[in-house]
DNA sequence: TGTACATCAGTGAACGCGCGTTCACTGATGTAC
DNA sequence: TGTACATCAGTGAACGCGCGTTCACTGATGTAC
C-alpha cells in the first residue's frame, strides 16, 4: 500500500474519469464494468465509492468533463482565428473515425445517453448548447439567429456521418461518407 | 404445454425477432438480455437455442429484418411517388423521436453496431447501402454519383438529428434540431 | 521531542442478481405396420 | 383402424461469470499533549 500524499485523492477522481471517458466511449456505457474501470486506473474495485456516488454518477462526470473538452478546444479555435473548414475536415476524418476513444463524446454515446435518467441527460444537453453557441459564432455571416440555425444541423450533419462511417465495414463506402459530408457541413454552414 | 400445430416453428423465429427488434432500439442491444425477450414472447429461455445460435446471431438477423422493412418503405414511397420532402418530414418527426421502438435502427443502433464483429456490420452495410442506392433515387436532377452524394449527406443529417433530439432533455431544443434539420436535409437533397 | 490517537483513501472479499449458454427432459403430432 | 415409435419445438433448472454495490478493515499521515 503506497500512500497517499498530500492532493492525493484530488489527483484520484480525475484520473478515474479520464480511464472511464476513454473506456466509455470506446466500448458504450453499458458494455463497461466499474471494476474494469479501475483496475485500469490502478485501484480496487472498492475505492470508486469514495470518489462517486454510483455508476451514473460517474457517467455525469464522464459526460460533463468530456463535453467541457470539447467545448474549450471549440473556444481555442475560435481565438486563434482556426477555420471552420478545419473545425470540420478535423471532425469528419479517418483520424477522429479510428480513434473513438478520445473522440467526440456525443457520436459516441448519444444514443446510450437519450436512455439514461433526466439529470444524465440534463448535464449533457447544457453543455451541448455551449458547444453549439461557440459553433454558430464561428459561422460565416448572417444573423444570430441564422448562424444557431445552420451549426445545428451542420453539428447533426457532422455526428451522423461519423457514426455511419464508424459503424460501416466497409473501408470505402466509409471514406465516401466521410468525404461526402465534409461538403455538406461546408454548405450548410455557409447558408447554401 | 400448448403444442405445435404445423408451421408453429416458422411462425416462431419472426416473432422473437419482432419482439427483440423493438426491445434493441428502445433500450440498446447490450442492455436487453436473452431472457427478457424471451419472455415477451410467450417463450422459455432455452427455447432461444433452436432458433438462433447466438445473441450476436439474432442481432445480425434483427438489423436485416429491420433495415429490410426500412428498405421496403423507400420502395413504397419511390413506387406510390411520395415526395421525398414527406419522406424527411416522417423521419424527423416528433413522432419519430418519441417511438424508438419502431423507428429507423441506425439512428437507434449505429454508434453499437459499430462496436460489433464484422459479421453483424457486413449485415448492416449491406442493407445500409441499399437504403442510400434507394434515397438516391429519390433526389431531384443530378447526375447517378452526385444523388448518391447528396443522398449519403442527407441520410447522415437525419440520423445525427434524430439522435441528438432524442439525447437532448429540453424539449424546446429538441424539436429546435428536427426542425433545422429538415431545412437542412431539403437543402441538401436539392443541391444548395 | 516522543507518544497516542484520529483521519481517511484505499483494500479486497462478499452480497444478490441477471447475464449468455447448456442440457436432460416433455409431450403433442405425424408416420409405419 | 389401432398401436408403437420417432420427431422435435418447447420447458425449466442449472452452469460459470461479471455486474453494481457494500463493508469491515488497513496503515501512512497529520495533530494534540
Amino acid at each position: 500500500m503506497a500512500r497517499y500524499d498530500k492532493g492525493h485523492r484530488d489527483a484520484t477522481r480525475p484520473h478515474i474519469i479520464d480511464v472511464a471517458s476513454a473506456q466509455f466511449r470506446e466500448r458504450g456505457i453499458a458494455a463497461v464494468g466499474l471494476a474494469g474501470i479501475m483496475s485500469a486506473a490502478g485501484l480496487t474495485n472498492g475505492a470508486f465509492y469514495t470518489h462517486f456516488e454510483s455508476k451514473e454518477d460517474l457517467v455525469r462526470a464522464v459526460l460533463l468533463d468530456a463535453l467541457e473538452r470539447r467545448e474549450q478546444r471549440h473556444k481555442d479555435n475560435l481565438e486563434n482565428g482556426i477555420a471552420l473548414e478545419t473545425t470540420i475536415r478535423d471532425y469528419l476524418s479517418p483520424r477522429h473515425r479510428d480513434h473513438a476513444g478520445t473522440g467526440c463524446p456525443t457520436a459516441a454515446l448519444a444514443s446510450e445517453i437519450a436512455r439514461h435518467p433526466k439529470t444524465t441527460r440534463d448535464a449533457f444537453t447544457a453543455k451541448m448548447s455551449d458547444i453549439i453557441a461557440l459553433m454558430a459564432a464561428q459561422m460565416p455571416d448572417g444573423t444570430a439567429a441564422e448562424r444557431r440555425r445552420r451549426a445545428m444541423s451542420v453539428y447533426a450533419t457532422m455526428v451522423g456521418a461519423l457514426q455511419l462511417s464508424r459503424a460501416v465495414s466497409d473501408k470505402q463506402l466509409s471514406e465516401e461518407i466521410l468525404e461526402n459530408a465534409v461538403k455538406a457541413a461546408l454548405a450548410l454552414a455557409n447558408g447554401r
